[in-house]
DNA sequence: TAGTGGTCTAGACCACCAC
DNA sequence: TGGTGGTCTAGACCACTAG
């Protein structure tokens, strides 16, 4: 066998190692990780090079390192999930909190569309095509702003639909529970004439133009865990996104 | 003095160093920095820590290495700037090449609003309030998609109106001729109503819905040289980002 | 005081490129 | 063949944390 087409640095290898540990759960949100020089004794290689690993899960916010003290596992708290992911800010700039009230839950087959969307179809032949649909009305600053639809596959949040109660970011849940940990969101935005059965929900006037925003949301594992959809009056506040 | 207060790791001083030259124009857009050993000796450190100053720097896209061979600066060329900030897309996730048409060309004073936008108050009293306003159509498969507002500060891009031609992404014009990196840009996104006057121009009804995008375009200093506005149709496309 | 991560150095070896 | 960046190691010292 060529060793040429199969090379990958050390550090590589390391990164993999440990993002394949984090993937099944071998180490638990926020629990800390052995020390560098540990973890390098175990696989054999020197302290710089597991370094030069952990550092780069730091810079995808799957690790934090606090000196003197270890390396953690990121938790994705009710802040952070929504200060990293949640887009919309007051026109000044200011962060905005929303509360979130559930108004439909339901679970069912996915359409054709949503099979692509999710990915369900790549994954092995016969995939469980059933998926959790829950309906949500984000208010900020107590009014009615952002109407979003979720969907969960059942081959990844196994009977989702019988959690007592749901948070307001609900990544926070797939973490602790599902052993999902969403590194990457995919957005793609339209301006649409607002439908009329959201308008009602929303308290504003059918084809009134407004924000339509699908969203896939990425594991740590790579693979599209859920997927997402809302319609968002943007009178009051804007998208704002930052690109480097 | 407190050494303490002041303390800067040796990396983040070559960094610095780096940045500030970069931002003089002492390294033109493509030209080749010294190696790494030349660029230690010369600043009184290590190889591996210029290393660790140099891979932040391409980590921001400032700089590129090719092994073997040395370390360049960045150069933005038209596919790389579109690739990387022009962020519409088919809906089915191909990447789109719009062509560019400029209608009007404009000099004029900054209102208040845009002297905020452009940070032209904090530059420094009695500043320069002038500016360039370039309006253009956008179109993709040749059909007018987008209208666009550009501003441009005579302070930063002085005599800007008498250039001759106009290249489809400004970006590559900024860097070559008057010494500015766009490294940044951040965009506010709303959903409104096209105005009346504009949807002659995109061959659109008054009143569609349509994404209104507004966009700070941030120099390697880290102060904004650029701000525009412009509104799309996203019957046939999608304004796409990804957050990491 | 002991253990952790943070910085910095020096040097070895490899892969790629140009002459 | 010589110069460049890419990887890897080993070790020193510092700063922070906790008992």
């Amino acid at each position: 066998m060529s060793l040429s087409t199969n090379f990958q640095p050390l550090y590589k290898q390391v990164y993999d190692t440990l993002i394949e540990r984090l993937s099944a759960g071998y180490w638990k949100p926020a629990a800390a990780l052995p020390s560098e020089f540990a973890l390098a004794e175990e696989m054999g290689v020197s302290q710089g090079t597991v370094r030069k690993a952990l550092n780069q899960l730091v810079a995808e916010n799957i690790l934090v390192r606090r000196q003197g003290k270890g390396t953690y596992v990121s938790e994705h708290t009710q802040e952070s999930s929504m200060f990293r992911f949640f887009r919309y800010r007051e026109a000044g700039g200011d962060d905005l909190i929303p509360s979130t009230e559930v108004i439909a839950l339901e679970r069912r087959e996915a359409t054709a569309r949503e099979i692509e969307k999710l990915e369900l179809n790549t994954r092995h032949k016969n995939a469980e095509l059933g998926v959790v649909e829950v309906t949500r009305i984000r208010s900020i600053n107590g009014k009615p702003a952002i109407f979003e639809r979720v969907l969960q596959p059942l081959a990844i949040f196994q009977d989702i639909d019988k959690e007592r109660e749901l948070p307001n970011s609900l990544y926070t849940l797939y973490q602790e529970k599902y052993n999902i940990s969403i590194v990457e969101v995919r957005d793609e935005l339209q301006a649409v004439s607002l439908p009329a059965d959201i308008a009602d929900h929303l308290n504003l006037t059918a084809n009134a133009p407004v924000l339509m925003t699908e969203r896939a949301s990425i594991n740590i594992d790579g693979r599209v865990a859920e997927w997402s959809q809302a319609y968002c009056s943007t009178d009051n506040f804007v998208y704002s996104v930052s690109l480097k």
